[in-house]
DNA sequence: CTGAAAGCGCTTACAG
DNA sequence: CTGAAAGCGCTTACAG
């Protein structure tokens, strides 16, 4: 199409100037601007990206890489990428979006991703089980929650310990003193540091720890259910906890359902939080008590790191950093005081 | 790279011919192969992908637009790429994904996503203002609940008069009588069609149409909210609807709230229902009865159908469809028979 | 069966 | 101030 604008206009390398704007070594008199602006109005010109992405190295596109568990896309993922598809245009840049079944086998996965098709990559998540460089040494990355260090990548997270902690400690200050929870997948250093929290807080108020109030569930409704199903199960004619803190709202959801079959009221009988303050949080009655991490910002965060780590064009591991946003409490109908009865553990 | 490849084997062409497994003229004697393969493996080589593109005129890569409302993205657009997502690997295409302020003006950003950097264009739920080609002439595109027709383009669509209608009825087999319809915007086929399924169902029960119960809310709880606040408010004094049915399940939870608000039970004195069949229609107390549409069955086929357009190679209008999906009533809990005490609307 | 050459559409030093 | 030329990394007729 260049050779056309020219056919209209004047020259060849003019077009190319003036449709660019490049500020080279020009002036590019008024009059043959003019001019060829309105040849590539007329002809209606569009450059062609690829052709553009191979002579520049930069196809100003961004790669997100996820994982979809089961085929299904969660609320985590879709706040994530909300704020990733709405910082990326401020940034003029596309966003391209992969999924992967799982991280196990992702190492040849994202090779293919480093191809040229995109100038950088925002790892969701990711649990790489070997250390090993997962990402080719020159393709610019960063992650948002990785679970290990991925060496050399800079790293968004929040301060998920600090927000377990202070949840509990909430529970706490609503005079609850066993406090069950559901934990996270086995290993995850989400869940790992949301222990941390919760056992942060039991000390800080000189609570005990006791190991069996923590049950690993996952982060999912349905292992939330089955997880304190079981447990309840096992423990029938025992007393309730005082409250239940879970690994994220979709346990909690799972819990809210067990509890209301086992005729327990929330929070009447036993109180509830949930971590992450999705949707689900505000829409569940009684709407749930969560940790607010500011997942939106963290892609957006994600997003613009990412670019410098592109601008700045210096292999992974030349600058590594830890970002950590703060996580808020958000406190809401699912927690009252501790109940003044005992309520025993029925059967389902 | 392929030169580095052919340094490391023998020639130059060779390489990109087994590298690709074209099956062209050639038989590509074995042991050449084998060396190439090793160099290529050796070098870890990767094609260009903007290269390819370049000369194949075909990126692999299908775009998806949408409109992001308020910054914020929905469980509709998640569920739908949930579908495109998944499909598209299987079919060996990248996504990407443009999000919009507002198709009003979208037309020329539609024309930027044409230079190259995608094959095809998957458009969601667009509702454009003017007619007028809006997608250039060679640009494949399909439309997903296309709310115009975009001349020449196909069009995925549900059923959703006919959900409408059976949810409708659903309602009256359960004797409700006065039926309020929150509906969506005005003006959208959507809107329109779920209107057109609720007065199915009452002719074909021989309920009269009562044009007071209609009023429009929009595609929000928040917009719910309102519109049943301001009705309600404007009433009191005045007889309960027995029934609600919202335009979506988003409005559905606005709907539950404000009924809850002016103590109204939800399904004793009240029966509620949605559309979408959302995640929180299963996670929302009482859980709520609504439509499904299989959204990302659409998605996927929205892909499908996107690639064959594309291997056709024929400008849109050649061959344009309209496909649409069997919509499903999902029932739970929000809906029970109608109350034999008549209640009167309180003030909040 | 194999390699040299042209070309995909653009950009960018480099001479006029 | 402007155009001709080379090159980005690949593919694909086209001669050997």
């Amino acid at each position: 199409l260049l050779d056309v604008g020219r056919a209209a206009g004047v020259s060849a390398t003019a077009a190319s100037v003036v449709l660019n704007h490049t500020v080279s070594t020009w002036k590019a008199s008024t009059e043959m601007r003019e001019k060829i602006l309105a040849a590539a109005d007329r002809l209606n010109y569009c450059p062609n990206a690829a052709a553009q992405a191979l002579v520049n190295q930069r196809i100003h596109t961004l790669g997100v890489v996820a994982v979809v568990e089961g085929g299904e896309l969660n609320d985590y993922f879709l706040e994530v990428l909300n704020g990733i598809l709405v910082a990326a245009p401020r940034h003029r840049q596309n966003t391209t979006v992969f999924t992967l079944p799982n991280w196990q086998r992702s190492s040849e996965s994202l090779k293919t991703f480093c191809d040229g098709r995109v100038d950088g990559l925002i790892l969701l998540a990711p649990t790489f089980s070997g250390r090993g460089a997962v990402v080719p040494e020159h393709m610019p990355a960063v992650t948002i929650h990785g679970n290990r260090e991925v060496p050399g990548v800079t790293n968004i997270e929040s301060d998920e310990e600090c927000g377990a902690c202070t949840v509990v400690s909430h529970l706490i200050g609503w005079r609850h003193r066993r406090i069950l929870h559901l934990a996270g997948p086995d290993g995850l250093l989400g869940s790992t540091r949301r222990i941390r929290g919760y056992r942060r807080a039991l000390s800080e108020a000189d609570l005990p720890f006791d190991p069996t109030l923590v049950v690993t569930a996952g982060y999912s409704t349905e292992l939330g259910r089955r997880a304190l199903h079981a447990w309840l199960q096992q423990r029938a004619g025992q007393p309730l906890p005082d409250a239940v803190f879970c690994a994220n709202d979709a346990v909690a959801v799972g819990c809210l359902e067990v509890l209301a079959e086992f005729g327990v009221r929330v929070p009447e009988d036993v109180s509830v939080v949930g971590f992450d303050d999705t949707y689900v949080a505000r829409t569940i009655l009684p709407q749930l008590t969560s940790v607010r991490q500011p997942l939106r910002e963290m892609g957006a965060h994600a997003v613009e790191l990412l670019l410098e780590r592109i601008e700045a064009d210096e292999p992974n591991g030349a600058r590594p950093r830890q970002v950590v946003f703060p996580t808020e409490i958000v406190p809401r109908g699912s927690v009252g005081s501790r109940s003044p009865v005992k309520r025993i553990i029925g059967t389902w």
